[in-house]
DNA sequence: GAGGAGATCGTCT
DNA sequence: GACGATCTCCTCT
């Protein structure tokens, strides 16, 4: 299993060191696989929530024909089209709400989709999110039920459109960034990417293996 | 546990 | 008007 260097506080939560413009001035599969065992972190007036990603999927532009930045810059997706470390928060199929970060330098369209978190921190505020009552010692089963899922962990976090499109993830003023606490996965796999149409073959999802909070069934 | 269908609405053509 | 980077509920095994 994968264990986490101590247990968790807010304090540690501050101190851990955000993730850089640097960071994600790089191609979308390097930033997908380095996002791994990261932290997704959101301060909700005085609360911190915090998850620990364990799967990704990397769009790689308008090469890609199953990113949305493929058919070019819309008012929809222009945000994958600007600087790197920035939110691109789109509405899917009615209901939930799907976040990427911005890619590469600006121009490229490259982006990284969040599939999964390991709920670490604030995990019955992000219960309550979703409209989840865990009990007192919830088990795996119900614990992944917060945010193994784009929609899931969107709905957990609070994340929306209209709250967070186009928000710089690397800005101290965010109340939504990445943060690095040392932990790094033993090993990862790569596998097809889920929901899509079109390029299905390329293996650009990306997820820790035998993490149990991976979305779909168990992989590795 | 696995598979199928419905829900629901923004974006693009 | 069609479709979609999903989730949940229901049925069947």
């Amino acid at each position: 299993m994968n264990v986490a260097p101590g247990q968790l506080t807010p304090a540690k939560l501050r101190a851990a060191p955000r993730l850089s413009r640097q960071f994600f001035n790089r191609d979308a599969v390097t930033v997908a696989r380095e996002l791994l065992g990261k932290l997704l972190i959101r301060r909700e007036g005085r609360k911190l929530l915090a998850g620990r990603v364990v799967e990704t999927e990397a769009y790689l532009g308008q090469e890609d024909p199953a990113a949305h930045a493929f058919a070019g810059r819309t008012t929809r997706n222009f945000v994958l089209f600007g600087p790197p470390g920035y939110a691109y928060v789109y509405f899917i199929y009615g209901n939930h709400f799907c976040l990427n970060v911005s890619c590469m330098p600006e121009g490229q369209g490259e982006g990284v989709l969040f599939r999964a978190l390991e709920p670490v921190f604030g995990v019955e505020a992000m219960a309550q999110a979703r409209g989840i009552d865990l009990p007192a010692s919830p088990r795996v089963t119900q614990l992944r039920m917060i945010t193994s899922g784009p929609g899931r962990m969107s709905e957990a976090l609070g994340i929306t459109c209209a709250r967070d499109n186009n928000k710089d993830l690397t800005s101290r003023a965010s109340d939504l960034w990445l943060a690095g606490d040392g932990f790094h996965p033993e090993r990862i796999v790569a596998t097809p990417r889920v929901g899509i149409t079109k390029a299905v073959e390329r293996p650009l999802r990306f997820a820790i293996t035998g993490n149990a909070y991976v979305s779909g069934r168990k992989i590795g």
